[in-house]
RNA sequence: GCGACCGUAGCUCAGUUGGUUAGAGCGCCGGUUUGUGGUACCGGAGGUCGCGGGUUCAAGACCCGUCGGUCGCCCCA
């Protein structure tokens, strides 16, 4: 196969056809449909940014940014980066456009993000994502009303039930610290037993520890002390105006004290929508309150909160859809009348009625071939004996107008030549 | 970056402890049959068995390397 010099696909990219498109499309049309409901406004950014976009909100020294993003020299010397995610693009757009006049902004947008990994089981190089975010709100409602939509967007999409929300709060910046400086004295008391690698993170990220998944660090992290000792009473207030919210509305979530975030710009809530059906990769939505990012982009003090979805997850999750059954099959079971059969299939497309032509190959093998095509209905010119005839045949009368389609069609086959052309 | 498993027609797969010119089904192309009919039959195209070395009288089968795929680790914005 690799005989020839066909170029490959990239490691990591995926080109969806039949099935695999159908689903990707059905995740895009509900989530499209579900952010109409919301009131969050469509928004188209650019697929790639100034490298220091992605590298000042995510932070230079991070393993993200330095092993993680695709970044290259353009022609002119710049360098850029294929976005790895949504809200770093949407935040540069909000402050060099001037959207604070319209500040609360609902935005959602979807598209293809990109990650220098190594592919596997729901995670690409190329993938794909909704996402949705509030810009410039500091209450709680917000974070309420991004969770009730993907809440909505999840039933809707049929996967709601093995989908738990799991929610998290990591205070505002001084309970945050507080809690990450009782963190590190915890595990430093029993570094001689924790993993390699969470000695590692313990100098890194020491708060990634809490979701390791090596047994050696499980009684260690489940022993950490919790945020809660360290909450401040405003961050109390706002993670109970979220929960509040959240019971209000009917949105069942649990609370999760080992949930973290990687970045420091995440403050307050922080979610995530896990499952147990997709191997290691179990997060099926995410996101959280952000209300530092826009600062390290240069902008004011702005409060924000957003999640963003991998549509490949999703679309792995949902129900297989039906694909769109062909409407009309018009068969030429003779070569003479392949033109006359494209007259038929040309006026009933034009008058809006799907429909496809079978005019090519072995004649005899023509209707056969239109059948497995599973059309609702088949219009069939053939000649026998020196005549000409059309003969009709309905298999699912109830998916087509028939009397629309006799209206198109009775005309044609009225002005079809009686015999051989 | 690390590890495990896997690579035979367009697709899904056979291929016996290494042993002549590598097979099937589906799909594709041509023909016959049927003639309101998703039928049946005949024939055809399509593979230097991912690629490169090695072992052997003999490799699709064994060994090494490489490329690709899958899953996991790391990481997860």
């Amino acid at each position: 196969m690799s005989r020839t010099d066909t170029p490959q696909r990239i490691r990591g990219t995926q080109d969806l056809f039949g099935e695999d498109a159908r689903r990707h499309a059905k995740v895009v049309e509900t989530f499209e449909r579900v952010r109409r409901l919301y009131g969050f406004q469509p928004v188209e950014i650019p697929i790639f940014e100034a490298t220091a976009v992605f590298a000042r909100s995510i932070g230079e020294t991070t393993d993200v940014v330095s092993k993680e993003m695709y970044s290259f020299e353009d022609k002119g010397g710049d360098s850029v980066t294929l976005r790895p995610e949504f809200t770093a693009g949407l935040a540069r757009a909000y402050l060099g456009n001037g959207w604070q006049q319209y500040a609360p902004l609902k935005l959602a947008t979807h598209g293809p993000v990109f990650r220098y990994e190594r592919p596997q089981k729901g995670r690409y190089r190329q993938f794909h994502q909704i996402d949705a975010e509030v810009i410039g709100a500091a209450e709680p409602a917000a974070d309420v009303e991004l969770l009730v939509m993907a809440d909505q967007l999840l039933r809707e999409l049929g996967v709601s039930d093995g989908v738990t929300l799991q929610l998290n709060t990591l205070g505002d910046s001084a309970t945050r610290d507080a809690w990450r400086q009782a963190l590190v004295a915890h595990f430093e008391a029993h570094r001689g037993d924790l993993s390699e690698d969470s000695v590692a993170r313990l100098d890194k990220n020491p708060l990634r520890i809490l979701d390791s998944k090596d047994p050696r660090d499980r009684p260690i992290a489940d022993a950490a002390p919790g945020i809660d000792e360290h909450m401040s009473s405003e961050a109390g207030a706002f993670f109970a105006a979220v929960t509040k919210g959240l019971d209000a509305a009917g949105v069942a979530w649990t609370r999760n004290a080992r949930l973290v975030r990687g970045l420091d710009y995440y403050r307050h809530t922080a979610f995530e929508f896990v499952t147990d059906r997709l191997g290691a990769q179990g997060t099926v939505l995410g996101g959280g309150r952000y209300d530092g990012l826009i600062e390290t982009l240069g902008g004011p003090h702005t409060p924000a909160v957003g999640w963003a979805a991998g549509i490949e997850r999703l679309a792995m999750l949902i129900e297989e859809p039906i694909a769109q059954g062909l409407g009309i099959a018009v068969i030429a079971e003779d070569r003479q009348l392949e033109t006359s059969a494209l007259a038929f299939v040309t006026a009933l497309r034009r008058a809006g009625v799907n429909s496809e032509l079978f005019a090519s190959g072995n004649p005899k093998k023509r209707y056969d071939k239109a059948m497995r095509s599973n059309p609702a209905h088949t219009i069939s010119l053939s000649h026998r004996e020196g005549v000409n005839g059309v003969a009709q045949r309905s298999l699912r009368p109830q998916d087509l107008d028939l009397e629309k389609v006799r209206s198109i069609v009775d005309p044609l086959i009225f002005a079809l030549p009686q015999s051989a052309a």
